[in-house]
DNA sequence: TTGTAATCTAATAAT
DNA sequence: ATTATTAGATTACT
């Protein structure tokens, strides 16, 4: 791979994202969007510079129409072959900042979002094995929080990222808080209604 | 490395660590928390089992005497050679339980937070250089939402871990937008000294 | 649909 | 200063 480019198409990280250009064209060869062109570096499109980036909270809290013509979800105005299509949509955190519902059905945002979501450049779940799993509880149930060390170990150990231990630690965390809290408000209601009989 | 322990002492991850080791004595060949012990396989350690994993949510908000005598925090109840003491101590998120601020004053929690910081397990700060500040900062200009091709990107072009990139954006747009909120703050504090002056 | 991996913010700890 | 971690809410995929 002699370019540094950045899409699906030459990375190749995930099905989903070939299936994902496929669906907008067969383009893959066009594709080329790259650090360079972030960068600068790539003199000849130097014009689409002008698309400012994604800032939310620069935003005024109340769009008006005129802002609402003018934010990133506005689509569509970039198309595939301009590299900051890639750039400013990529991640943009989903529907919170919608305003433009008026101009567009729920179906549509949501067959929209459906046909975007191949670029919008989340990590492809990762799919724990049943061992994995297994270990990972295991160690849970002794420490909720192992510190760097232990989670490199499990990392080597589960042929992982430290990251992905990392991550699921975090929602096995959130996972069991949850289930507490769920487990609290039944006994709370069994008190509840117990103490009703008598 | 023929073992699996999880140790500063063996893996050597950070100079920080060894540190640590060298002020609690010089027993690096003793120590042997390993993953084989978290998950029970370790016969022999199988008494240290008694010692509760650390679940702050799941303790009473406001904490008795017993409770406190009871709780991780209120050492030294565990020696080093203690393979529990890495994992039950190791990522306590810090002082925000210490309800036995009665049984230790502030300075000792402090040389104490000091000594213990090292096997706290936190991933060693990342150094960043100049040039890899550069690039970062140059795609974060255009991009402050970079998905994961990007990242993966940056991480493979400055030579980093994809996840030290994701954490790095966080970070860099929690700043930007603390920037943001001051100045808006002095432009309102300006507008109104200028009111006063007219 | 559900469960859960991944992302985000905000606050905070630690260096 | 700024990197690393957490909780908590949310998004979105299998």
């Amino acid at each position: 791979m002699a370019s540094t480019s950045v899409c699906a198409a030459t990375t190749g990280k995930s099905p989903n994202m070939l299936k994902g250009i496929r669906l907008v064209g067969n383009k893959s060869s066009q594709c080329s969007f790259s650090i360079e062109s972030i960068l600068g570096l790539d003199k000849k499109r130097d014009c689409t510079l002008a698309l400012k980036p994604y800032r939310p909270w620069l935003e005024p809290s109340i769009s008006t129409e005129e802002d609402a013509s003018n934010t990133c979800l506005h689509i569509p105005i970039l198309s595939y072959e301009n590299p900051f299509f890639h750039a400013v949509n990529q991640a943009m955190p989903g529907e919170r900042i919608v305003q433009n519902e008026k101009y567009c059905s729920a179906t549509e945002r949501l067959s929209y979002k459906r046909e975007m979501s191949w670029y919008r450049g989340r990590r492809p779940r990762t799919a724990f094995s049943r061992s994995q799993i297994e270990m990972l509880e295991t160690v849970f149930r002794v420490n909720s929080y192992p510190g760097i060390d232990i989670r490199e170990e499990l990392a080597h150990k589960l042929d992982l990222d430290e990251d992905r231990i990392q991550i699921w630690f975090q929602n096995r965390r959130a996972k069991l808080k949850r289930s507490h809290r769920e487990s609290q408000f039944l006994m709370a209601k069994n008190t509840f209604s117990t103490n009703l009989q008598e």
